[in-house]
DNA sequence: TCTGGGGTCCTAGGACCC
DNA sequence: TCTGGGGTCCTAGGACCC
């Protein structure tokens, strides 16, 4: 099955617990101690918290019951966006193959560096030893022939660890995992195979491709198939472009009116536009998320002929779309809104020239401010409430056409 | 555990074109 | 005119990942 001349040459680098790392970095008073991104849930948790029993996406209030001295900060999205920009740039200098998979983590083909500057666990212990130094982040990093390895075992050598899976005893390593450590493999397909009797990766590899592409469709099946049985030839490849752009906001108060969620939809069109600009990129499809009162969530979409950076634009779709859901959003009440801009195109030499961010931000800021207080911080964070009046019907927000 | 804020990829039906 | 096959785009939903 391993070619014998074929070795262990792709990373896969992984900051550990990166939100609360970042956050214990820039606050010493933090450091040493139990502590947690996020307000209503967590969003990542030191490993001090976590040897408590606090886990990712588990209630705030939850985790104080297993860990009463957690300290929770409310997420700083700036901040992690350019500590992950440091991290990536010493990824960037280590090799030219670098493939993002998230803001935290990729995977690094060092196999051309051996002369230069090493095997790669040496490769990967300079690696590890510049980011500590110079971005004061632990990272862990897994070593393998193969993608899928490389990721479990990074996962494997957590916290501030390094392991390598050598290419001779790779089975060993594989077969015993839970199918959960497949990619692809979530709540619904873990479900799926436990009740047909299949509980770790060996008993996959073991059903054959015909039974898994039954229980799981085909193209599913064919890929937990290859995985299980180690066939994974995917190279490493450079990061694509981003496919998509958004935002979100769950609403706590849930008897917010229309206009107050207009108001939020506003507020998220604005900050998405700006960084669709500020990438230099065109979308042309707008789409809405809503999550009402019951949880029932769907999506709506919307594409437009030719693809824009225009705010009032993309604005106008969005306001047109939620007016859409207004009898619903009346009767059920909203818990989340969600604004994304899809099918995005490069804008290099097209950008237009707007001003409607500049102009509009500022003051858009310091209403929603203001208004924060009515409501409270935690309420919905950052972009507050404003009355319909105030934002919608002045002319720093250009009205939709009717 | 009654719920975050980002994303990716796959499937499937319908519209529309040739 | 009620009838084929193929291709692409759009929309909606679902599962999954960190």
């Amino acid at each position: 099955m391993v070619p014998a001349n074929n070795q262990a040459t792709i990373l896969h680098a992984d900051l550990d617990a990166f939100y609360a790392s970042v956050e214990q970095r820039d606050n010493p008073a933090l450091q040493n101690m139990p502590m947690a991104v996020g307000t209503g849930i967590i969003l990542s948790a030191s490993y001090q918290a976590r040897a408590m029993g606090v886990k990712t996406t588990m209630n705030v209030q939850v985790a104080k019951q297993y860990c009463p001295g957690l300290v929770t900060v409310e997420p700083r999205m700036e901040a992690y966006d350019s500590a992950s920009q440091e991290v990536f740039e010493i990824f960037d200098d280590t090799t030219p193959y670098v493939e993002a998979l998230s803001i935290d983590e990729a995977f690094l083909e060092v196999g051309g560096l051996r002369k230069i500057v090493g095997p790669p666990i040496e490769v990967a212990q300079i690696l590890r030893n510049r980011i500590a130094g110079e971005t004061g982040l632990p990272i862990s990093v897994g070593i393998a022939r193969t993608k899928f390895l490389a990721k479990v075992a990074s996962g494997a050598s957590k916290p501030d660890g390094l392991l390598l899976v050598e290419p001779d005893s790779e089975l060993e390593f594989l077969h015993p995992l839970p199918v959960r450590s497949l990619w692809g493999v979530g709540k619904v397909a873990e479900g799926k195979l436990l009740a047909k009797g299949i509980a770790t990766v060996g008993e996959v590899a073991n059903a054959g491709i015909t039974k898994l592409e039954q229980i799981l469709g085909k193209s599913s099946g064919e890929h937990l198939y290859n995985l299980a049985n180690n066939i994974d030839n995917r190279q490493v490849t450079k990061t694509k472009r981003r496919q998509s752009i958004g935002a979100q906001q769950a609403l706590s108060p849930k008897n917010m009116n229309y206009a107050e969620i207009e108001t939020l939809l506003i507020a998220l069109v604005d900050r998405v536009t700006k960084r669709l600009r500020d990438g230099n990129r065109l979308a042309k499809t707008v789409m809405l998320r809503f999550r009402f009162g019951d949880f029932r969530s769907d999506t709506r979409s919307v594409s437009v002929a030719d693809e824009t950076d225009s705010t009032p634009e993309l604005l106008a779709i969005a306001r047109n779309i939620l007016r859409n859901r207004r009898p619903e959003i009346e009767t059920s009440g909203l818990t989340l809104i969600g604004f994304t801009l899809a099918n995005l195109s490069t804008g290099e030499g097209i950008q237009q020239a707007l001003d409607f961010t500049n102009n509009a931000s500022p003051k858009l800021d310091i209403a929603l401010d203001a208004v924060k207080d009515r409501f409270g911080t935690n309420s919905i964070g950052r972009a507050g409430l404003l009355s319909y009046e105030e934002s919608v019907h002045t002319p720093v927000i250009p009205d939709t056409p009717d």
